[in-house]
DNA sequence: AGGTATTCACATGAAACTATTCTCTGAGTTAGG
DNA sequence: TAACTCAGAGAATAGTTTCATGTGAATACCTGT
């Protein structure tokens, strides 16, 4: 009997499989054979981009625009296409592509260094090395024979607000100390804000030239969404309307063709799930809400200890009143410490971890002057209630408390 | 009444410290010739 | 004598602590009317 079931279960799975056809052309890791509505910025770039092709060093470039704006795909994009031709007229050029944000891997200068020195061929530990003996290994490899570098760093406001603009200068500095080989740099970053807060030295040296990405209209997001659809979903699958609605709340934030993307693929997955022939806006609706539910959880369920017993004492002094200062939480955190036997920190830590959670978007925190009676953070809740009862719950069990 | 000074309750910043992980180096040890 | 082992010095990094300084506005305190 049980048996039985088991593999009606599978079979029933299988033929469920009705809705998507390629689910990859939807993740954000996939690489479309052509972009769309960037092919302004494209050409620039490549422009800008093409002296290394007759050996000259071409410019530093710097990238901006807003999360989901192509950047990315279109940096890989013509990557590609540049090593393609080197290669096929046989030019000594390389490019790296780093992405600055990979926590535990390209997010210090060591590791940043050491990824390149990697690049290189050469063999790098990830710790135990000084600094500058590592610069020496990556410049000794680079030139060893003559070549072009075209180094792209992605994501590197991340890198510069941790780490200091420092590795900017070296990087850019390198060029200096190679007698056979040249290097280029990209930087792509999402704020644009950014490139105003480091050494105007090093400002002037890195966006010799620099390039906007503006954000997706509701059309073009539209269009994107519909090419990819049509590859990714089985034929009349999506119901009228689907796209329209996905590129409709992608635009309204900012035009994040990424969210839009993922909106889509997970509405086919709620769909398939519930075993649905086709998708329809019932399902975006659904999606949208997984999403959200899911990003909190998963932070959630991945802070350290601390973090979590600090967001437990927020959530335990929440059912009481409403507005809750980082004093109460310091009161309740302690209190909390004793009873789980956890080694409590210090309330200047544990002010940083509510702006970390309140960055994560778990919690609003606003700093505000009561005047007489002092200056805090005063802290709401940004998740429905429903969901605050499960987070607690979660974090029970992580705490283990009884 | 109007203006200035205080004062609260933290925020915010910088530096120093701790613990862990890892490499490199050179002294001491071992085993084979 | 070459190969091996092993402890100690140095580094990088994450996560804190310690110390120092900053801050916005409700109140307390004046001051001249």
């Amino acid at each position: 009997m049980k048996k039985q079931k088991l593999t009606n279960f599978f079979e029933d799975f299988l033929k469920k499989d009705e809705i998507f056809s390629n689910k990859k052309i939807l993740q954000i890791s996939y690489l479309p054979d052509t972009i769309q509505h960037r092919g302004e910025q494209i050409e620039e770039i490549q422009n800008i981009l093409a002296p290394v092709m007759k050996l000259e060093r071409p410019s530093n470039l710097f990238i901006y625009g807003k999360t989901g704006t192509g950047k990315t795909v279109s940096i890989k994009y013509i990557i590609n296409q540049l090593k393609e031709a080197a290669e096929k007229v046989d030019k000594p050029i390389k490019t790296i592509y780093i992405n600055c944000k990979l926590k535990r891997v390209a997010d210090t200068e060591y590791r940043i260094i050491a990824q390149l020195g990697r690049e290189m061929g050469k063999k790098i530990p990830d710790t135990g090395l000084p600094t500058d003996g590592v610069y020496r290994m990556f410049i000794d490899a680079v030139d060893k024979k003559e070549k072009f570098l075209l180094i792209v760093l992605d994501e590197i406001d991340q890198l510069i607000n941790k780490t200091g603009d420092g590795i900017l200068y070296n990087l850019i500095s390198i060029n200096e100390e190679l007698k056979n080989s040249q290097i280029s740099i990209v930087g792509i970053s999402n704020n644009s804000r950014f490139i105003d807060n480091i050494d105007p030295r090093v400002k002037s040296r890195l966006s010799e030239e620099d390039i906007l990405f503006p954000p997706y209209n509701a059309l073009q997001l539209q269009d994107i969404l519909r090419k990819r659809a049509n590859k990714a979903f089985k034929k009349n699958v999506l119901k009228q309307g689907v796209v329209e609605k996905c590129a409709a709340y992608s635009a309204k934030e900012h035009g994040d063709a990424r969210r839009a993307l993922d909106l889509l693929r997970v509405a086919g997955e709620v769909a398939e799930r519930e075993g649905s022939k086709n998708v329809s806006i019932k399902h975006i609706d659904e999606a949208e809400e997984k999403i959200e539910h899911d990003r909190v959880f998963d932070i959630v369920t991945t802070q350290p200890k601390q973090s979590q017993a600090a967001l437990y004492s927020i959530l335990t002094i929440n059912s009481k009143n409403d507005i809750i200062l980082t004093g109460q939480i310091y009161d309740m955190y302690k209190k909390l410490c004793s009873q789980i036997s956890l080694k409590p920190l210090t309330q200047r830590r544990i002010g940083d971890i509510i702006a970390e959670l309140d960055m994560l978007g778990i919690i609003n925190a606003t700093v505000i002057s009561k005047g007489r009676y002092g200056r805090t953070r005063e802290i709401t809740l940004s998740t429905p209630e429903t969901t605050n009862k499960k987070i607690k719950q979660l974090l029970e069990e992580g705490l283990d408390i009884s």
